[in-house]
DNA sequence: TGTACATCAGTGAACGCGCGTTCACTGATGTAC
DNA sequence: TGTACATCAGTGAACGCGCGTTCACTGATGTAC
């Protein structure tokens, strides 16, 4: 073969890591294969050779932004004070950072509106996502049994995507302010001082 | 003139009426003019008689869209015993029905990720609609100062929207309920019984 | 070792299609005389 | 009262454009002999 023999899986992931990147900052249907291709320095044409469809690269590019997503939460957790890990992700997820930089954040306050308009099939992939995403992190979450963490978790990391989204909405930078902060504080009394 | 005087301001707001609609449900890039217009059964050239752009009809249908969900709130509070109505709120923001419905549902879950997309023009008129539904609607929330009620306002209704838009994301009915339900007791057991 | 051939990631022109927007036009009515 | 004209909401063909997708092709390399 004329190319190193994992070029290609090398390029499928190149396409991928850009793709969560502009699907995150941009939106589903703002995102165009051709402007993506040249990100990278391809042409178009060769996209079909990695993917079937556009809804195939959606599909892998949830994935890579969970995961993403995870390891920069895990960092979070080891430079956090032991006990205090909850608190550094509440803090983390609800900073003015995050809050600017929606490509590299968050797939859910970035995603959830377009995946909620896409077919079963991108949509099976987002529950999956969730889920494993979710294990991941529970033990850090307040409460007795698994079952408990685990709503715990989905009430705390659903209500600030949404908190983000919203703060993100927003024209005034005051008014982002205030939201983050207030929600950042709610959401440490309610989750980290039991 | 050849129309009665109102016609055109009829047009105009079965326009508007229409597209907030079709912008909650599919979105802001997923709407056509021409399919709007059909659905009204006009032509997609007359269109211009009544907005600049595009851009215009999506401001124009944010206020629309906030408007019909204050509406719909003042409704289910008039119908809440009194000292229940945030508890009421809470309760219809969270239920399937709300859920299913995203074209006549809340703006914030549907467009929010949109609208952080969009130019200033749109985010400013945002501001003013959120502005404005709070307004009506803080007095029923918890707090012994304006201030601290608008917070916890910015704070409940953020994060319930985007337990509504992860709700929609979610493609197993099991998970979606666990995930309205689980919130639904955290927001009712942290706003309605101090 | 040298040569002919097969492989296949990537190229770029071309496809059909739907979009937002423009514009010359229509035709029922109100108004001027 | 009758007629000519102005108005203007709505029509529908046409515009340029960008999109997702297809496909015949390229050309550097590995392999067979």
């Amino acid at each position: 073969m004329r190319y190193p023999d994992d070029q290609k899986q090398q390029t499928h992931d190149r396409i991928v890591k850009a793709a969560a990147r502009r699907f995150r900052r941009k939106g589903e249907t703002n995102v165009g294969i051709a402007d993506l291709m040249q990100e990278l320095k391809l042409t178009h044409g060769g996209f079909y050779k990695h993917f079937n469809s556009k809804q195939d690269l959606f599909i892998e590019s949830i994935d890579r932004a969970f995961e993403e997503g995870a390891q920069r939460l895990e960092q979070v957790i080891r430079r956090a004070q032991p006990g205090e890990e909850l608190r550094s992700i509440i803090t983390a997820y609800l900073s003015p950072e995050h809050c600017s930089k929606t490509g590299e954040g968050c797939p859910v306050a970035a995603l959830a509106s377009d995946i909620g308009r896409q077919p079963r099939a991108v949509r099976a992939q987002f529950d999956r996502a969730v889920q494993n995403y979710a294990q991941r992190f529970v033990r850090f979450l307040p409460g007795s049994t698994d079952r408990e963490k685990r709503l715990n978790f989905g009430i705390l990391f659903s209500g600030m995507s949404g908190t983000l989204s919203m703060a993100r909405a927003v024209s005034d930078d005051e008014m982002r302010k205030r939201i983050l902060d207030g929600a950042r504080e709610f959401y440490l009394r309610s989750f980290c001082s039991k």
